[in-house]
DNA sequence: TGATTTTTAATGTAATTGCATATATCCGTC
DNA sequence: GACGGATATATGCAATTACATTAAAAATCA
């Protein structure tokens, strides 16, 4: 938790003096750039990121109210949509990196040899791997 | 961070339902239970639990009306206080701990073994070691 | 097919967090 | 022993997050 906090503080500080998004608006931008110009479905980014639905959901608005990403119909299921990737999106995402890459590297990268950031790395990995969404959290309890 | 969000999911879902505070309140009420009678001052619980002073300020508000902790005047400091433990609140701490713990074990405990949650614990220290509040992060970037 | 359940996503409201700033005391120094 | 700055804590207000619920389309199945 401590780890997790203060990593965060200083990459949020870092982006915010830098007049950028937080964070989480990276992860976002950077999944769906990744998906390609179809884009993905809300509830798979929300599985990629492990985000509460009703977090994620307004997420987006924020993002889209900010030009970075557009929501499309989903052809083949009316409930859902596309999130897509503007150019907008893109050339923020090039701005965040070298500080969000600063930061890493200061909160871990300058902290760890490489041998132990890839031993973290895959520690971390295996509390996170197969696991699902928050949301399940509290009914994950009753099963 | 994903692994941080599944770990503290799981663990405030299974608090919340069996109707206990939220995580953060046990770690508060575990450093004031250690500091003994005299309790501690917010400022060394803000460095302890690497939270930001506004937010340790408000989590004593409600930590405090729910009767867990008290403030008392601070015998040698005008400015401050010392936060303190009442019998309720080393109770509810220890109604806390059996649930923490399962969840501690299911989210991590089961998924490593002991030697590689030791090594986790180290390579996670070593993020932590000498740094200091996240208050500091934004200013912490132009140093 | 039509009823029932599940999945996907949004939203009203409450609680928490973040930001900026305020207030009071303490400390060093001149 | 008054002054300027630093430290300790609180707080108004805005932004975000959590909770509970809703709405609508899909999937299941009797």
């Amino acid at each position: 938790m401590r780890a997790q906090r203060l990593a965060l503080a200083s990459i949020e500080g870092a982006l915010k003096a830098a007049g950028l998004p937080p964070l989480v608006w990276y992860d976002v931008l950077l999944e769906v750039e990744r998906a390609g110009p179809d884009g993905l479905r809300p509830y798979e980014l929300e599985r990629a990121m492990l985000l509460a639905q009703y977090n994620l959901s307004r997420l987006i608005d924020r993002i889209e109210a900010a030009g970075y990403v557009e929501r499309k119909l989903c052809a083949d299921d009316g409930r859902g949509q596309r999130i897509v990737m503007t150019d907008a999106g893109k050339a923020i995402r090039r701005q965040m990196w070298p500080i969000y890459a600063r930061e890493i590297e200061r909160a871990i990268g300058g902290r760890l040899s490489a041998e132990q950031a890839e031993v973290l790395g895959d520690l971390l990995g295996r509390l996170v791997d197969g696991r699902t969404v928050p949301k399940a959290a509290s009914k994950a309890l009753s099963a």
